[in-house]
DNA sequence: AACTCGCCGATCGTACATTATTTGTCAACA
DNA sequence: TGTTGACAAATAATGTACGATCGGCGAGTT
């Protein structure tokens, strides 16, 4: 295995020549995401071919695969620049979501076994024995309690559209501290809703997501402002 | 000039057969979405470059890009392959307009001046006064209906996404007759629709809209069905 | 029958050619 | 003198061609 995604911030060492490919879309993902390029910024095919050490065609490829996913946009003849990775973005991000989310849920509270319930409570207690002590098990817990919610819904571009947002917010707050006030509402919400989804209230399980959603949006747009100066 | 748009079997619309301007990237957007090209089909680069009288590299680029609209998957070596566009797949992004739409809708009751309801009357004396006689200025009616509502919305995101799948849609059904029941919803439910926003009625707004969506997207799945036979 | 080797086909990466756009220079003119 | 226009050179995107590499598949050997 050999994807180990050697950051290199403005100016990359050409070092590693071999292997790559397809991390190419990830590493220019992962640098607009980031907000290590610039909004608005002009993405020339050669100079970055000559950053990430390749040619030119895995980067116009990755280019437009960006493109396909709304990360850049491209005017013809005149090349590619980056979409702004704003406060804006992850708002319209979190109330896409805030819609979305509560309806998935709604449909898993008619959905769930008794065995989902146990196992949420499963996940969850972990999510509390680890106490956001570490960073990266805690994002896969959660990504597992909520996946487990939403990986049978029938509707899969809904939770394609979910996990892609996902992935977007988490690249966006990777490394940011979870405040003390936002770690007590999380384990607070999912509490909640596991005893909605226990008494099969629907409703209140989509208000809890709701919340939850909207919680975290508004975190990760008050660390974003917190950076910014 | 060079481009000589060397078309192709059984796949290709005679109807625009010499259209420069129509970029490879539509072409095979348009395959996949109408249906031409089966579910699943694999898509091989040199083939598609003969028939569409380019080299591979326009190719690439374009299921590129279609990967990243999730209309093709790729895996590594590979190459691509067709997303099957089938009844599911209209239920999908039907639900998620359902849930989209309303909430644009919403937003425009609060937001709406006097001259944009007296646009909107204008273009729906309009619809009504077409009554359905040609498709395509139908189409472009009554997107510049809903464009007006949403294109101002702060949320960029949210109104691309209803672009998008308003394309999809669009595409899909595209030829299909419109039956006289959906007709009279069509005109019914913009009335309503108008009603509820001179009203300031954003929830009637928004259930009128949800009814609107619902009704198509049950309207297309239909016609659908009447064709797989 | 299972495993290996080598061929075929298709993708992936590199290099090059072409075309479009931007930039810079200079001269004509008010 | 400052502005504008055209034209030329640079810059960068778009298109073409080809070799390298990987995956599948069947023949042949043990």
């Amino acid at each position: 295995m050999s994807r180990i995604s050697k950051l290199s911030d403005a100016i990359t060492d050409p070092s590693r020549s071999e292997d790559v490919g397809a991390s190419v879309y990830e590493q220019l993902r992962d640098d607009i995401i980031s907000g290590r390029v610039k909004a608005n910024e002009r993405l020339k095919v050669a100079e970055l071919a000559g950053r990430l050490g390749t040619s030119t065609n895995p980067i116009r490829e990755a280019l437009q695969q960006l493109r396909g996913e709304g990360f850049v946009v491209m005017t013809p003849n005149r090349g590619a620049r980056v979409r702004p990775i704003d406060e804006d973005f992850v708002r319209d991000i979190c109330e896409i979501e805030m819609l979305i989310e509560p309806a998935l849920t709604r449909w898993f509270v008619g959905f769930a076994t008794q065995a989902d319930v146990e196992e949420l409570e499963r996940i969850q207690d972990e999510i509390e024995a680890l106490n956001f002590g570490d960073e990266m098990k805690h994002s896969n817990l959660d990504l597992r309690f909520h996946q487990l919610m939403y990986d049978r819904h029938y509707n899969r571009h809904a939770v394609e559209l979910w996990v892609r947002h996902r992935h977007i917010l988490w690249a966006i707050s990777r490394g940011f501290p979870t405040s003390l006030s936002r770690q007590a509402n999380v384990l607070g919400e999912h509490r909640e809703l596991i005893a909605c989804v226990k008494a099969q209230d629907a409703q209140g399980a989509a208000d809890a997501i709701g919340r939850h959603v909207e919680g975290s949006g508004r975190h990760i747009i008050e660390r974003m402002r917190l950076l910014k100066r």
